[in-house]
DNA sequence: ATAAATTACTACCTCAGTATAGCATTTGCA
DNA sequence: TGCAAATGCTATACTGAGGTAGTAATTTAT
């Protein structure tokens, strides 16, 4: 499962900053550590800012801080916020309505993916992301 | 998991074709019992014909026949032939080269769901999708 | 006060996936 | 033989994700 390339860009960056001892991330130096282009990350953050999952400061000294506890950012509504979560906990055919009672064919045979994958966007946070042990952000 | 649509298509395609008693179907019965737009449809027929997945007959009376038994034909052998496999198999955040060494901070919270898509993928056959009660294709 | 450092906004460009249109080719049946 | 029924090929248009550029607005250090 690949995700979308700013759905990825936003985990990897809520992920740097909660494995940093940093307190205010600016832009600048974000999109240099990650090595994400500039102008695409600052979207990102005004939009995750919008969100409400960091807080902008304005003006010089600024930056980024979390604004809600990590432990409370599931990857589910960081990937929501950004496109369509019914990409993933949606199914396989992109049909609309989906139901036991009117299954495609393909149906009993994803069900238990499809609860493990459901599972792990609803209950994986970005807290969960903190780690010693890690190559690449 | 959401498929590019033209998987999707070809899933259904296939699937109702497994599903069906004919033997031999036009493209333009096909386009019209699922749905798909004709050209469109036409195309993935021709692809999937040099692929080795179907086999085309020209001519009047001609059509599509499957080319290979269809307990055969896995899920992952289909997709890989339209789009890059890795959209699925690769992960989460879209690097390149992952490693248990060189891990990202979500590799040890995705494996077990990565482990299973794997091998939902690797293992489901065309021929699994056989069955009575298919509210749609 | 002013300059520097920072985020916010708007408009545009590019590309691959999706979709459409028209014509060429093959083959069986009347 | 010739027409009708089918697939094959090529070129074009549309759309949204990804990415770039320039300017405006905000705040603090000096
Ligand atoms: S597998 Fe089930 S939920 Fe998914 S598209 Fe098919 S019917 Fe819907
Ligand atoms: S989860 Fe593991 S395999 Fe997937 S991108 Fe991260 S390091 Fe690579």
């Amino acid at each position: 499962m690949k995700l979308s390339k700013t759905s990825g860009y936003t985990i990897r960056l809520l992920s740097y900053m909660i494995n940093s001892d940093l307190q205010v991330f600016q832009a600048g130096f974000l999109s240099e550590k990650l090595r994400i282009p500039d102008k695409y990350l600052r979207k990102i953050l005004t939009d995750l800012s919008k969100s409400g999952f960091i807080k902008s400061i304005r003006g010089r000294e600024g930056g980024y801080v979390f604004a809600k506890n990590a432990n409370k950012i599931t990857l589910w509504c960081v990937i929501d916020s950004i496109e369509n979560i019914n990409n993933y906990t949606g199914c396989v055919l992109g049909f609309g309505e989906c139901s036991e009672e009117n299954p495609c064919s393909l149906h009993y045979e994803y069900l238990p993916v499809r609860e493990k994958l459901l599972n792990f966007l609803k209950t994986t946070t970005i807290a969960d992301l903190k780690n010693e042990n890690i190559g690449k952000f």
